[in-house]
DNA sequence: AATTTTTTTGCAAATATTTGCAGTATCAAT
DNA sequence: ATTGATACTGCAAATATTTGCAAAAAAATT
């Protein structure tokens, strides 16, 4: 069997099971173990998925555009983004970064809005093209190619002369004591720089991601104006994180 | 049993099956693997299919673009392809701008080469994700939706410290009196500015721009290094276009 | 028809890629 | 803290690729 092969099986799987795990790859292709693991990580550094312990899910842009067609949604997805457009006025400098939660957001809002939306993630760049009166700002770098956004210094600086009403803030993890925190050091500076330059900072995260623990800080739990879920404000889950400062939509 | 015939069996059999293996055609066609693979070559040339190790899949099998974007493998991109890349080598900094024939020039990199590139076109960027020792710099700026780049004055600054060894410039038209042209006055004043921080530079056209006329010159056609096209470099339509300072490809 | 030229083919040595394994490190869940 | 599962590293074997070369086949020329 090819390895190119393979691949394409293990991205097919992907699109219909959202995630897949090595051992039943490696028995499914009939291969070793490392063999499917050597092949999700080059998928991985392509963008084409995402590598979890144990296996991988979905990539993130791929799968939401995917999906679309097939009229799968993610009631997470929905929920979310329908409190985070309450956020959004017209004619306002939006802010975004890349992750899926901001992704499906830039889609979802409404095609007659006026507005500028900064970012480093390409693929919301293209994916707001269809919305005709939003200016789109792409912010220059190196392309980091796992997460498909734009990084480093270069990216840091091009933020030097902006000033956002309101930054969509991805991230892997929150977490009351912790705060905010992602695995990509380099990303975790861009992101305080971020914060840095918006007058309000809002974070959207799935129910997965909280009260996890990532290695690179971003920021206190504070330091945020609104923190989205799919939750309830008073749900359970959500108890730790009331704080007068932080307003939990 | 002849060459032609050998290869429209490998043709038919990638149709249905989307991927062959050289051993496997070696025993039914009963001919050495070598000639095979050298078959397989051939078709590769001709952009009929692509050519992994181990045997060679069908080529839309991998890319969404070829069925979105380019439709059928237009044989012309394959012929200037193959010109431009004997000019790309390791190690370089290489400008590549906008356009359909760039971003066909970027896919057929071979997968090992290491390279810095650096584009104001977020597409090829993603595309280019697949070649791991390459390096992407994604050029800031307006991101302007219908050529789906980025331009302005931020994309010009950008470039302020970047000297790069090779540009590839897009255009919509060349033609021996009145040069290089294109459509969009922003984005003449980009190029112009990629080619004052490139040390050499080519543009790479399809039969369809040559002599044409467009709006916003770029530059004479004797600021070029090489002319990239599908024909051979005596065919009379590049007639006027014999200049000392520019090679002929 | 014979001869030259060109193309095609198969082979072998050198090089490169892919794969599975074993040992070790790390993770995550009790 | 322990433990079973998962991940990473380096290595060696198997497999593929590239290149140049010479024999064979086909095409072109005399």
């Amino acid at each position: 069997m090819l390895k190119e092969e393979r691949q394409q099986i293990i991205l097919e799987k992907l699109g219909t099971d959202k995630k897949v795990t090595l051992v039943d790859l490696g028995q499914m292709l009939n291969v070793s173990y490392d063999s499917v693991r050597r092949d999700i990580i080059e998928l991985e550094d392509r963008g084409l998925l995402k590598k979890v312990h144990g296996g991988a899910i979905a990539h993130s842009y791929l799968s939401i555009k995917a999906s679309k067609g097939l009229g799968i949604v993610n009631t997470e997805f929905v929920t979310i983004a329908k409190k985070a457009l309450k956020l959004i006025e017209n004619h306002k400098i939006i802010l975004m970064d890349g992750g899926t939660t901001n992704f499906y957001i830039a889609e979802q809002i409404p095609k007659n809005m006026e507005l500028t939306v900064v970012t480093n993630n390409p693929h919301l760049a293209t994916a707001l093209a269809e919305h005709p009166k939003v200016d789109i700002i792409l912010l220059g770098g190196s392309f980091y190619k796992r997460y498909q956004i734009t990084i480093g210094s270069k990216t840091v600086q091009d933020l030097e002369h902006i000033h956002a009403d309101l930054y969509f803030m991805g991230t892997n993890s929150i977490n009351p004591e912790l705060g905010l925190a992602i695995r990509h050091y380099e990303e975790s500076l861009l992101k305080q720089k971020m914060m840095s330059i918006s007058r309000k900072i809002v974070t959207c995260v799935i129910e997965e991601k909280i009260n996890r623990e990532e290695n690179y800080k971003v920021c206190d739990f504070s330091r945020l104006d609104y923190l989205i879920t799919s939750l309830h404000p008073s749900d359970s889950l959500l108890a730790g994180f009331k704080n007068k400062n932080v307003e939990i939509l």
